[in-house]
DNA sequence: TGTACATCAGTGAACGCGCGTTCACTGATGTAC
DNA sequence: TGTACATCAGTGAACGCGCGTTCACTGATGTAC
């Protein structure tokens, strides 16, 4: 998709935007290791200097799309989990499906956030969105952790590591849209539900 | 590591190897994105001309380094697995732990094998390669299952599945050697280890 | 044992390409007065 | 309302670089007889 509608006469009027657009895109298509500035620069219809105004270089840009993709997947995990409505253990299977659609859904985003090898410490934004998609799973998991009787909780964030590994897990060997994916005969989201309240069982949330 | 002491003269001898090895320790430093043609014939000590006798293109020889990681891996899965020795449930707390044991101590092979992108079905031999290893999870679990009655067992498929989704997660996110690694307050193999225990008692299995 | 010859594995020079990055510049915008 | 000026965002040309790939070639090896 080219965003060059937008542009009217010699300044942009939305460059930054057009080249984060243009990243997702070039990420979505080839990786992303398959992205580099100068082509987000062609697509957005500006000359290869240009994005420098806006971006240290490729990978503060790459930081800001994957920044951007954590506040996205945070938003949509907060909206399955619904505060555990009706009940922690159904809203928690939602909040699984709602990982793996994310997958899905925003290949690009995806990529960018899990595998795009930047130095986290070089981009604190970066850490602090990571964060905040991470507490929700964190939260549900201590939701379900307080069903149970005190002395047969498991700990609340070794609960929430778990849950992250399995759906990270099943989205990145089975739920992703280029051509590593391998094939299962059913559905990734189905596998994670049954691998999910299997978990659950085993913790003694029945 | 450089294998020019192997040369003798105008033919290299064993170049091909020579090519492989590059290829693995230009992957372990900077990812399968950052490797080329003509950095491993470089580190071979060969002109960039050479490596088209032994390999198509770059991505014949990524493959070539992939199956190979496979066959490995495959290998030291038996080894933990070991037939179900002493009891099926310690020998699945090993096979994990040698899950996590190579993607930590071959964080070249495993890149190559999991995060190439390779077009699998245009490289036959890893694909073959890969259900190698999948295989060994796949008998693990099958053995595991014969524990239960018959009305009590899960799907053999689905639980190898799960198994490899959990440990494939793991390493991914908490037990790679880059920069992309999420910090953890505890060892990643006994976090796997918790999770493959309350999966198992999730199935039933004590 | 020696010689002629086929085959093989590597050379090195060359090509076109796209990238990242810089630079002095210029067109557009906004603001002070 | 108009003008001067500062600031900003993008230009376009240029640079050096490394890559992938090709080509005719040549040095080394092995084999037939």
């Amino acid at each position: 998709m080219s965003w060059d509608f937008q542009r009217r006469g010699y300044h942009h009027g939305n460059l930054r935007e057009a080249l984060m657009q243009a990243a997702i895109d070039l990420i979505a298509d080839k990786g992303p290791s398959g992205f580099t500035f100068a082509e987000a620069a062609r697509a957005a219809g500006v000359s290869p200097a240009a994005p420098y105004r806006h971006f240290r270089d490729r990978d503060a840009l790459m930081a800001e799309v994957a920044a951007r993709g954590f506040m996205k997947f945070a938003i949509e995990l907060e909206r399955a989990w619904d505060a555990g409505k009706p009940d922690p253990q159904a809203a928690f299977i939602r909040l699984g499906r709602a990982y793996l659609a994310f997958a899905r859904l925003e290949p690009a985003y995806y990529a960018a956030m899990f595998e795009s090898a930047l130095p986290r410490a070089s981009y604190p934004g970066l850490d602090d969105a990571g964060r905040r998609a991470f507490d929700v799973l964190r939260a549900a998991s201590e939701s379900i952790c307080a069903i149970l009787p005190k002395e047969r909780r498991p700990p609340e964030l070794m609960m929430s590591l778990h849950i992250w590994s399995m759906a990270h897990g099943i989205a990145s060997l089975f739920a992703r849209g280029d051509q590593g994916r391998h094939l299962i005969p059913m559905p990734a989201e189905d596998l994670l539900e049954a691998e999910v309240r299997l978990y659950l069982r085993g913790i003694g949330v029945t």
